[in-house]
DNA sequence: CCTCCTGATGTCACTTGGTGACATGACCAT
DNA sequence: ATGGTCATGTCACCAAGTGACATCAGGAGG
């Protein structure tokens, strides 16, 4: 590769988090992000297509694994059990580094453009965990019914994961160190709750 | 109110549809809607928050119709029944002019933008069930979840109503007569479908 | 060692979206 | 008529993106 200075991306990254923090989503410019990196703002554009995709720079990841592991699950699964599966792969990966969750979300909470940038993206895991369903040979209405619950229950327990914690949980209040693991688990388990209780909800008459 | 030429607003949104279908929405200027409305950019500004805003100017409208409608559904109802009642609401404002509906949904449905903020408004429609259904009482996160259900419902109702009509249906291909009143009961029972169906869906172990 | 090719970056000019400040002109109430 | 209000026009400006072209490092092959 170009011997400029490695890892422009990471840098415009990085800088890109530090200024949205420090200065809010829009009172920092491209050119300041490019600046902090050590790049002009032109090339800013040929690493990510808008200032809001940098923060969006692993949701490709995401949705790949989340795919591969509804695909992993045995044929013979029924639908939902596939999207728990799935499901359980997103709780894996979101689990850890809860802190860097939850300040990423409250920049993208803060504001209107970059929570219409999260929905898309949540959006086309929906399509693609449809779409791996129907692999499966499942018809519509019923894939994009099971895949869009499934998105359902991620957003709502994860929304509540990364929200204030008012927990009057069993828990000590000790800021991180152990937290991880026990975040981990909580989100995975909130999913698996939110899950059931979306079954019991839709169905009560 | 001033005499201006009256309705800016009605000239404004009508030309932009006019032009998003004529020549596409990124080869439309935010000058050449002003101009074809006979007002200038900065007046569109005024009524519009952006290029996007014009095509969901009703959009607040919905939402309040089936906040209504929830509101009106007996206290003792089921959360699902509560939610039910908007969606039949929403089949009946959406269920009448199909072929708009379609004109709109392709141009939306053609550029990433706009799919972005029809995304947006989805998600502000769920939260003012969810906010309406914790009025009656229920409690996080059955609200949040009865509420998302519901759009999940809503989304993929329409989209297939909307959508290609491969339907080898028992009714005539006549392309207007008529077809409005069945439209409706189309996608009102298209909805009540899914939602069934959506029930099965999530329980089925 | 020299040369050519490639890929990431810089530079520049330009269009478009969007905003703030101020002027204007019609309507309305007194 | 007089002043206030409200929608609009005008102007200047900034920031987001984009296309075209130049540059410069390193690697491959002679």
């Amino acid at each position: 590769m170009g011997r400029w200075a490695d890892d422009a991306n990471g840098r415009l990254r990085a800088a890109a988090m530090q200024l949205y923090v420090e200065r809010g989503f829009d009172n920092t410019t491209v050119a300041d992000i490019a600046a902090r990196a050590g790049v002009t703002a032109r090339t800013f554009f040929r690493h990510f297509a808008d200032k809001r995709e940098v923060l969006f720079a692993g949701s490709s990841d995401l949705q790949e694994a989340l795919v591969a592991a509804l695909e992993k699950a045995p044929p013979d699964a029924t639908p939902m059990r596939a999207v728990a599966a799935a499901l359980d792969a997103a709780g894996e990966i979101l689990g850890r580094h809860r802190e860097h969750a939850r300040q990423r979300q409250a920049i993208i909470n803060s504001h209107a453009d970059l929570l219409e940038r999260e929905l898309i993206k949540l959006a086309r895991l929906a399509d693609a965990l449809a779409d791996a369903l129907r692999r499966r040979g499942l018809e519509e209405p019923d894939a994009s019914l099971a895949a869009e619950a499934g998105l359902v229950v991620l957003r709502v327990a994860f929304g509540r994961w990364v929200g204030p914690d008012d927990e009057s949980d069993a828990g000590q209040a000790r800021p991180d160190h152990g937290g991880a693991a026990r975040a981990d688990v909580s989100l995975k388990q909130m999913m698996r709750d939110d899950l059931a209780r979306l079954g019991e909800v839709t169905t009560e008459r």
